[in-house]
RNA sequence: GGUGGAGUGGCCGAGAGGCGAGGCAGCGGCCUGCAAAGCCGUCCACACGGGUUCGAAUCCCGUCUCCACCUCCA
């Protein structure tokens, strides 16, 4: 058994090794922080939190380090128009990057490093790299990597680079029109505070240094795998590539890439105004279901976003929470125990194919099936044997019902809601019994407008909170 | 133009030469005072045209359509 992943470097699947026998180092591109954070940027947080969560589930000690861009042209421009400075603006939606973050429930990252934090490691680098020739400078803070120098230059994303287009961006001193920044010269208007002395002159980073810098300072010259959406392949990760490369590292082992989430078959993004931000979603849909809905889909096909995504999320996402309720109060399972279980083969063989989640929860249906006739039969043994699997594996996806329960719940509100509404389901029980059909469904009518779902069990009625009411189209 | 991806049942979505993935919705039934939840059954799809094969959604050839990257982008 062995983990297989794709590699959209040579777009092949192949088993995965890591250089350095139990450890893996996972460099994920994370946000530039322009602006605040949209379902699409989540699904690439999400698709990589499920490579580290099953690489640790496959007992692999991992490192991961996901970056924060923090100075670049838009954050400059934007925190001019907003009247703040940059690093205020870039700061406010770093944290709204995190939050939403921590909402969707992804492990943290071992390493966040900022870009503005890391200047002296990118001058390091940049210097190595005039130094060695297959960089120079313009004499005047510019800084450009000379693609010329670097004959593999293409290799990640298979293009020559005579095909590929011409920068819009020239005059500014290049000597090839595909060669790119690795410093941006200060310019006049721009904040004093924007800008870095090297021995080239003022500016600030390029994009693509800044990564490579990163990824060198934390996981070492050569590392395991680089992960990031699939946009950033050409031409940032190539660059990044080719300047790391070209440096003398071995750099990443292997590229992953998650695909995108669409509107209308069309990619949403910041630029073409299409996007939901995740603040907006998380109003009116539980955290846990958006995780269901972006994991539901392999990371390498695109996501169509609809409203029907979400309502079917969260009607699939019922299901298994209404299980591993149901089934919690009839037999007891602690955490260590769902730690401690042996997957199912097909569950494991499904995730180890290139993390194909899809088919990962259809086995988890498949156990939930049992687990539902069981219940209905009232077989404790194979109800426990089923409760414990489909939790197990719902908790290697980060989507334990259990875990998401207790999350953020207080627990005096919860036990005081308990009481009363246990007392309103007692005078139903009553009404019940005298077989007063009238006003026992007068009672489940009153509790249904106050947003609850009573169901009537052998054991008894029980409730639940009724899943938050969708009123216009536009999520 | 260069590079890459995709077209699967009413919908979402895996699979990738032969055993009807899975989910959502619908329909019929069981259970229920009625519901809800659940269970049983039903709905047997693979863009189009050829070909290879005992057998093709899966391989080959051709065609059509869509998307993306090549400029900031998760």
């Amino acid at each position: 058994m062995s983990l297989d992943l794709f590699d959209t470097a040579t777009r092949e699947q192949r088993a995965f090794a890591p250089l350095r026998p139990g450890h893996v180092g996972v460099y994920v591109c994370g946000s530039t922080v322009q602006g605040s954070p949209h379902i699409g940027h989540l699904r690439t947080d999400v698709a990589f939190d499920v490579l580290v969560r099953w690489l640790r589930r496959s007992g692999f000690e991992v490192t991961l380090v996901r970056n924060v861009t923090d100075i670049d042209d838009k954050i400059l421009a934007k925190a001019a128009e907003a009247g703040v400075p940059w690093w205020a603006w870039a700061l406010k939606h770093e944290r709204e990057f995190t939050a939403a973050r921590e909402a969707l429930g992804l492990v943290p990252a071992d390493y966040e490093p900022r870009a503005t934090g890391h200047v002296t490691e990118m001058v390091e680098l940049m210097t190595e790299l005039v130094e060695s020739g297959h960089a120079y400078s313009s004499g005047e803070g510019d800084v450009w990597f000379d693609v010329r120098s670097y004959p593999e230059y293409g290799s990640l994303t298979n293009q020559r680079p005579e095909d590929l287009g011409l920068s819009p961006e020239d005059g500014s001193g290049k000597r090839d029109p595909r060669d790119f920044a690795l410093w941006k010269a200060a310019k006049p208007g721009e904040p004093e505070t924007a800008a870095w002395p090297t021995p080239y002159g003022r500016g600030r980073p390029g994009w693509h240094l800044e990564c490579s810098a990163m990824a060198q300072r934390y996981l070492g010259d050569t590392f395991d795998i680089h992960g990031g959406g699939l946009d950033l392949r050409f031409p940032h990760h190539e660059n990044e590539q080719a300047q790391s490369r070209a440096a003398g590292h071995g750099f990443a082992q292997r590229w992953m890439h998650s695909a995108w989430v669409t509107q209308g078959g069309t990619k949403m993004s910041k630029s073409l105004g299409n996007s939901l931000l995740v603040d907006s979603l998380l109003r009116r849909t539980a955290p846990v279901v958006l995780r269901y809905a972006l994991i539901a889909v392999h990371y390498r096909s695109m996501l169509e976003w609809t409203p029907e995504t979400v309502a079917e999320a969260e009607v699939t996402w019922g299901r298994l929470a209404g299980f591993v309720e149901r089934a919690g109060e009839q037999v007891a399972v602690d955490a260590a125990e769902i730690a401690a279980a042996a997957l199912p083969e097909a569950f494991v063989a499904a995730m180890d194919d290139d993390l194909n989640v899809p088919a990962a929860l259809a086995v988890v249906h498949e156990h939930l099936h049992v687990g539902n006739t069981a219940l209905a039969d009232g077989d404790l043994t194979d109800l426990r044997d089923s409760l414990v699997l489909v939790r197990a594996m719902l908790d290697s996806l980060g989507l334990d019902p259990v875990a998401w329960r207790d999350q953020g719940t207080d627990t005096r509100v919860e036990a005081a809601l308990d009481a009363l509404v246990r007392a309103t389901l007692d005078d139903r029980a009553r009404a019940r019994a005298a077989r007063d059909w009238a006003t026992a469904d007068a009672v489940r009518d009153r509790l249904a407008a106050a947003g609850l779902i009573v169901e009537d069990s052998p054991t008894g009625a029980r409730w639940s909170l009724a899943a938050p009411m969708r009123t216009d189209e536009e999520n």
